[in-house]
DNA sequence: TAGATTGTTAATCGATTAACAATC
DNA sequence: TAGATTGTTAATCGATTAACAATC
């Protein structure tokens, strides 16, 4: 187990998890790294150095990983073990698929309020939850310790939004919305930019054909 | 105007268009790239050196670079002018959040099929679309030809989804399922990781508290 | 002219990959 | 023992940043 984990290696990790419990579940009890970096389209060294930078047992030559504790390790390593509660902004399209699926839980964080600007959609219940108005936001998440924000609001409204979950005490903020929103320097924000697939898209199969 | 375009520089370029829109709004007609860097919190060599990867013209010492060009020769890049098609798999809670979202037409990719294995939802209209069934897609694709896959359908049947894309001759594919899907090496595969960010987040958490 | 700003060349930094030793 | 595999050290590669020259 290394100090500073290098955010690629981080990065990577969810989808070794996911692999890793796919192998288990054909019934092997180890796993190489090689085996994993043909999986995975990896070097495997650097498989290797992702797996020792959070797995507290080495592997064993000529067998590999176990998986059982390598598995838990990567669990505990990206703190899918202990719940973290999150408070989500605009009960939109989106807002409300978010609500609805039901897999966050699995990765550590579970949504435990919903608010919104509409009065039309404010006292509503989605996916369980009954929508409360934003002017609640900041008590609420004091209250109840909320740790993660998460923005589904039109672009126009999410720095009004992230203001009100940073004065509220959360910590980092999932952000779905279009717009560069500001928030002091230990509040982490990861923009979810759906312009960034796209071009990416874009850009491969515009230099293909 | 540089031939290779580092993916770092690319996937900075939307939120660079974003900011520029947003500057050009308040009446202004030019900026200079340490201002850019302040507002994103980026390194003005960064800055400087992504702009020159795009822009047919340069900036203009004392004055900076023209905001109307520079939106536009960034636009160009992203190939936000031509309209790539695009095919969604999948309408369940997620699939017709994206669909009834209308900005992707912004990025240069629209929607413009629907496909689900469900008796019950194929023939119903969401969002403007007649929902067809998975078993057309790659006739369709080919017809229509579609370039981009869509894939928001559950993960067991992620790989299936993806088989029929690749099959009706999409060139990219972007995926929402949380499972790892193989393709033919030219089809490019943007993975939606929803568990990366949540991840990062987590982490940060943890290491303040 | 002086100063702000661009643009370029060189230095630094970090991640990936290659080479190889250690081990079961 | 031989071979597969891990683990580590060194080399490479690419992106970021620093230093500085050019320009209006």
């Amino acid at each position: 187990m290394i100090n500073k984990v290098p955010t690629p290696t981080l990065q990577r990790l969810p989808a070794y998890l996911q692999l890793l419990k796919r192998i288990r579940s054909t019934g092997k009890e180890s796993v190489s790294c090689n085996d994993i970096a043909k999986e995975m389209n990896y070097n495997p060294v650097t498989v290797r150095k992702d797996i020792a930078a959070v797995s507290t047992i080495g592997g064993r030559p000529k067998v590999g990983y176990l998986l059982d504790s390598l598995i838990l390790d990567v669990e505990q390593y990206l703190g899918y073990k202990d719940l973290n509660k999150a408070a989500l902004v605009g009960v939109g399209h989106l807002g409300s698929a978010l609500l609805a699926y039901p897999g966050f839980t699995a990765y550590g964080v579970g949504i435990c309020a919903a608010f919104d600007s509409d009065p039309q959609i404010i006292g509503t219940e989605v996916a369980g939850h009954i929508v409360m108005s934003v002017s609640e936001i900041s008590t609420y998440c004091k209250a109840n310790a909320i740790k993660i924000g998460i923005i589904t609001v039109p672009a126009s409204n999410a720095q009004e939004a992230c203001d009100m979950l940073v004065q509220g005490g959360v910590r980092g903020i999932w952000s779905f919305a279009p717009a560069l929103i500001k928030a002091p320097e230990d509040v982490l924000i990861q923009h979810e930019d759906m312009a960034i697939p796209l071009a990416l898209l874009s850009k491969h199969i515009e230099t293909q054909s």
